[in-house]
Parts: C-alpha cells; structure tokens; sequence
DNA sequence: GCACTTATCTGAACGGTGTCAAGATAATCT
DNA sequence: AGATTATCTTGACACCGTTCAGATAAGTGC
C-alpha cells in the first residue's frame, strides 16, 4: 500500500507517524515565521507549511488562529519577565532596580519587536494581565516589589498599583516608540540605543521621583 | 439599453454616475466600518461594498489597502492634533499645559482605540512622525511648546527633544494600556477613566518634574 | 455638434487565507 | 484482536487583496 512507503519516509525525518507534539512545533514554527518574514506571514497555513502539517492539522491542538498566535504571546511573556529577573537580579541598589526592569522591558521590545507586537495584542482582550500577572515572579509583581523597595508605602494599595500601572505604561510607551525611524539621528548622538532608551525612562522618572520622596522622609 | 436605467437609479441616490468623490467616500466609509465592526472587519471589499462600488474601484483612488488605511489614519492625526490644541486653549495656567495635553491625547485614543491602532500603526514604518510632525501646530510642535511653558530650556536642543518624545512616550503607553479591563476596578474606585488617566499621566510625572525645576531656579 | 483622449468604474479571474466536515490512519484501551 | 479515541489529510467554502480587459462617463479640441 501506498501509504506505508509513506510512513517510512516520515519517519525517516525523525518525524512519528502522529508527529510527536505537534502543538509545540507549531508554537515554535510560528515564532520562526514571525521572526524571519515579520508579522503580515504568519497565517495559521504557513505556520502548517512550516511545520510540515496540512492547514486543518492545527486545529486539533488549537480553536482558532487566534488561539495559536495566543500561545506563542504566551512564551514571549515568560521569556520578557525572565529578562526582567535577571535585570533586577544584576542591579546592585535596588533602588536601580526600577529603571533596570524598565530598561530590560524595552530592549526586550526593541529586540522582539513582532514578537513583542503581538504579546500586547493577546493582551489587549484578556480579561486579566497576561495571565501570570499575579504571582510574585511576573513582571508585574517584580515592578511593584521594585516600587516598594523605592519607597512606596507597600500599605497604600492605591498608590502601589496606581504607581505599578505607571511604571507599565511607560515601559510600554517607550518600548513601543523608540522602533520610530525618526529618532535614529538622536540614538546615534546618544551613542546608541540604549542610552537613549535609559534617558526616556529617566525624563518617566519614576524611580526619580519615589527616591526623592524616600529621600525627603 | 440596461445601462442607462441604471445610470438613472444610480443618480437618484444622489450618486453621480462616477460617484463624485469616491476618494473621501472610501475613507469615511472605512472609518465607519472601523468604529461599527472592527478592525477586523476593515477590509478593501468591505469598505468599497459599503461606499457602493466594486471591489476594484478603490484602485484608482489609492495604490494599495495599506494607502487607504494610511488615509484614514491620516485624518485621525488631524483630529488628534485639533484636539490637542482645543485642551491647551482651554488650560487656563500655561504651566497645566502638558498635562490637558497628555489627558487629550489619552482620551482621544479611548473614544477611538481602533483608530488610534490604525494611526500608531502607520506610523510605524514612515521615516517621519506622522506628516505634520514638524509644524507648530501639531501634536508634537505643541508638546514642544507646552514643555517650554513649563520650564525646559529652549536653547538645549537635546533635552527637549528628549522631554518631548517621554511625553509623547507616556502618552502612547497610558492610551494604549488604559483599556485593559484588568483596570476597571480601579478605575470605578476613583470616579471614572479621567481621574484615573490624570493620576497615571501624574506619576509619569513631566510636568511635577519641570514645574519643581523651574520653581528650585 | 462630433471624434478622441482620459479618468473612472465593473466583471471576472488568480492565488492566498481561515475554517470546517468527512474520511483515513495511528495510538490506546479492554 | 477488536473497538475506541486522538490525530492528521483531503477537499471544499467563503472571503480576502490584487490585477486586467472592457464598459462607461467626463473632458478636450475641432
């Protein structure tokens, strides 16, 4: 019968008959379209295509388009607030802390910039912050834990999450913005990217500000 | 012959028998089909089906899907900008300038977070701000101004190139992450999406901080 | 007035997309 | 081994962006 030829040959590519985890593949299939043709290629076929798997194939893993692309949001929210871990984590005085997630947060962006695109999109619609928001190790934990070891009254919930929120939009602001063209001449001037994304999120000045708060106290 | 009924129907909808402007009507009819459905639902087809017309008419009127969306987008910037300079009038205190700003801008993006989406997104691959980013009366040109009123040096080109692009930074971030339901809560706590927008714009904290430096000189 | 050119719109077509139902195939369970 | 279940393929559908040949109207020179 044909179809046994067949089945060596796929095996023969490493590749099981039921293709193994085949959900996995596709998520790491689209981060590799995402990456190497940009955002407009990544269709729910190609990501088929890439992974060598008919168009219908994904949606015995995944609902929808959707879903999939919601699943490779996913992985670049737990690779950012790594990212985030390890910035805070390098930052001796942690009231550098603050600035270094930030400046963290935004190369993340600027090095991921589809991937990153379509991490705010997944958001958007979400009920709740991209879905580790709560516990301790998520980005958004690490930030407050940052305000608090900055000055903030860890009692004051208001203020914390008002303040925890600002750090977010700010980063998010930044990490959106500096992708703009128009700033080349200035990053260079400032020699490089970095420095001028540091001085951005300085001019935020949130760390600044709670410093001086703690300082006056 | 059965065109000339036609021509006769066509005209009694008021529509010449080459539909006049069918150039703007695209664009209106985009930017109704963006509030109405989505933009999702903001296609080529869509927005000719809705205009009246063949799919292949907007060819003569734009080079591509992206110049059309670019178009629409186009009249958001002008709005926004209108916008802009309505809030400033209105602050009385100079000095309340950046702020109004900051809170016009945001509320803009929220009345139309899609076509806020469409504009940011047009943005992105120009070289330039968004045309008119140069002029005085833009948004940019205003911020600029307003930062000026407030205390930044006019002469050191640097620094208010870099406070205008954090504040154009912070606005982004605020308008874009001010719809995350997450917030909802917290907002309702403090009275609505305005005092919540102004508290955020407030810990970014632009206009604190060059208030306080024009007061310490 | 009339021919001619030009701008504008239609119709049909192409390849690509998301999605689904029906059927084939492999893994799993009893 | 036989039945069940999970997984994948095939083929189809409607929609999309885009193009091209042809129809129609507007404008232009006589």
């Amino acid at each position: 019968m044909a179809h046994a030829d067949l089945t060596r040959d796929i095996a023969q590519d490493g590749r099981p008959y039921h293709h193994g985890d085949l959900s996995r593949a596709l998520v790491l299939a689209g981060r590799r379209i995402l990456e190497k043709e940009g955002p407009a290629a990544l269709s729910l076929r190609a990501v088929a295509r890439e992974a060598g798997v008919s168009p219908a194939a994904p949606y015995h893993h995944f609902k929808d388009k959707c879903d999939l692309i919601a699943a490779v949001a996913s992985e670049g929210w737990q690779e950012l607030s790594v990212a985030i871990l390890e910035a805070r984590a390098k930052a001796s005085d942690p009231r550098h802390g603050l600035s270094e997630i930030g400046v963290a947060y935004v190369c993340f962006a600027r090095q991921n910039p589809a991937l990153y695109r379509l991490m705010y999109d997944s958001a958007c619609d979400r009920e709740d912050m991209p879905e580790h928001a709560k516990d301790e190790s998520s980005g958004y934990g690490q930030v407050r834990e940052a305000l608090i070891s900055v000055g903030v009254d860890p009692n004051d919930h208001r203020e914390l999450r008002l303040a925890t929120i600002a750090a977010w939009c700010a980063a998010h602001g930044v990490a959106e913005m500096a992708g703009f063209k128009e700033f080349e001449g200035l990053k260079e001037e400032m020699g490089g990217e970095v420095p001028f994304i540091r001085a951005i999120l300085d001019h935020l000045g949130i760390y600044a500000r709670h410093a001086r708060a703690r300082h006056d106290a």
